[in-house]
RNA sequence: GGGGUAGAUCGGGUGAUCGUCCGUCCGUCAUAAUUAUGACGGACGGGAGGAAAGUCCGGGCUCUACAGGGCAGCGUAGCGGGUAAUACCCGUCUCCGUCCCCAACAGGGACGGACGGAUAAGAGCCACAGAGACGAGCAACCACGGAUCUCACGGAUUUUUUUAACACGGAUCUCACGGAUAAUAUCUGUGUAAUCUGUGAUUUUAAUCUGUGUAAUCUGUGGUGAUAUGAAACGAGGCAAUCUCUACGCGGAGCAAGGCCAAAUAGGGGAAGAGAGACGGCCCGUCUCACUAUCAUUCCCGGGUUGGCCGCUUGAUCCGUCCAGUAAUGGACGGACUAGAUAAAUGAUCAUCACUCGCCAAAGGCGAGAUAUAUUCCCGCCAGUGGCGGGAACAGGACCCGGCUUAUAGAUCUACCCCAGAA
RNA sequence: GCGCCUGUAGCUCAGGGGAUAGAGCACUAGCCUCCGGAGCUAGGUGUCGGGGGUUCAAAUCCCUCCAGGCGCG
């Protein structure tokens, strides 16, 4: 597997999965973002996306949704495995270009506590400085 | 060169890195062990639209009777054509609107719009206003005629009453004067005033008759259209986008259609009873399963799974040429293969080229001004050069097509019109 | 995918061819009260979601678009 590849084994699809998620993952969000956590015992992260109709209308949901992919995909690297993530866009999340989106996300981790613990130093520290 | 209208086409390009979906081929690993499936990796090829949108119509396709009849229901509506079909498209007639020609009317031309059948059967509505609102007569006005009656004028007759005034007479009484008497009392004469009464005449009023004029009411005949109304005045009115009628069309559901495989749950509750279901509103008709009973059947509720494969992309397909047709469109020939996802694939970053906007810089042209003059200074405008920064629309397939409608920055081409300039 | 409903004053709703579009609450002003509330009186408030059409006349009928909501599989 690629370093920053994305197939589709590593997405949510189930319904099942994502109200396991819901119910009994913690959660932390800032005004755009709300993002789910949940341990999962394969070894490996799996991530999923809901963007809702009030977001706007297919191309916009598309894009939002090809932003959350692109910065989950380019900052795998840094995570601990083994989680279940879920991205849930709120509605403000359309102004967004992809340096905010990835600072934004960048934070969320931070604060779920899923870094890994040498890179959280270095570039996160740059791209916030910067 | 600029602007407008109409139509057609396009709707960012190129490169690098990382990543994604599908197809073909290859490699490693795992499982059954020719080969297939899954995971990972690599190479090559392909990968959203003119509206993919809204879901307003029409079809194909699938299942239900290869979709049957009647009623109900729904839809369409000049005529002709096109098409698989349409509420779409083309042509044309009629009507309406705008503009132009014409001094004006008539007429003609251009453009645009139109759910544009009902002569024949019926029902309903037509507010307010108005005398009157759809088949019935009322009222108004005018003309003629009649009846009743009011008023005015003229004439005639009659009557009584009242009032006013006049004349005359009578009675009573007041006052004045004269006379008689003894007397201021009484009697008497004259004049005057008041009251009552009689007579005469005039005027007014009332009644009757008659003539003329006028007004009102009733009535007969004929005519009229002013006012009012959107329109209308005995015309076979208007509205059928009110019901209805006529003609034509439409069976129903929809790819979550439908079929197969795997997994899982339950063997539960209720109803029916000779019928039940397909069948969507009703009736008929057809087909299937049953037709003697704690069994079995059918339906409903409840419970489970909500995984995979097929359907799934070659099609009323697209491009080019020729022919037929006013056109929509059709035919022939040649060529091309052009997404098949399913928590749902096209993105991100960077560079560059074009498009456009703003700012800055140097030099150029033109115009005006300052200076005695000028190769100098300043201001404004113009096109082009360089640099920096910004913008680049509407919008994402979900079974597939044909239309319609709506959203849309900009670019190119064609036709017409207007303005400016040059020859 | 299919079907249905709603849009009228600041809010909740009536009105289903002829109105100056109405009711309640709200708002404003006045009276009352020492003040406020309550009460009484008066008043303002509308592109009837947008556009087009039928009609003499449209909030109402027809077409189309927009926004919001609901249901079924």
């Amino acid at each position: 597997m690629g370093k920053y590849s994305l197939k589709k084994s590593e997405h949510l699809r189930k319904n099942s999965d994502f109200r396991r998620v819901y119910s009994k993952g913690k959660s932390c969000a800032d005004h755009f973002i709300v993002l789910f956590v949940l341990p999962n015992d394969l070894g490996r992260n799996r991530i999923g996306l809901s963007v809702s109709k009030k977001i706007g209308k297919a191309v916009k949901r598309n894009r939002v949704k090809r932003l959350f992919r692109e910065v989950y995909r380019l900052n795998k690297d840094k995570l601990i495995q083994g989680f279940d993530l879920i991205f849930l866009a709120r509605k403000d999340v359309v102004n967004l270009d992809f340096p905010k989106m990835e600072r934004s996300i960048l934070r969320l981790y931070k604060r779920a506590k899923i870094l890994k613990p040498q890179a959280a130093g270095s570039r996160l520290q740059n791209k916030l400085e910067a």
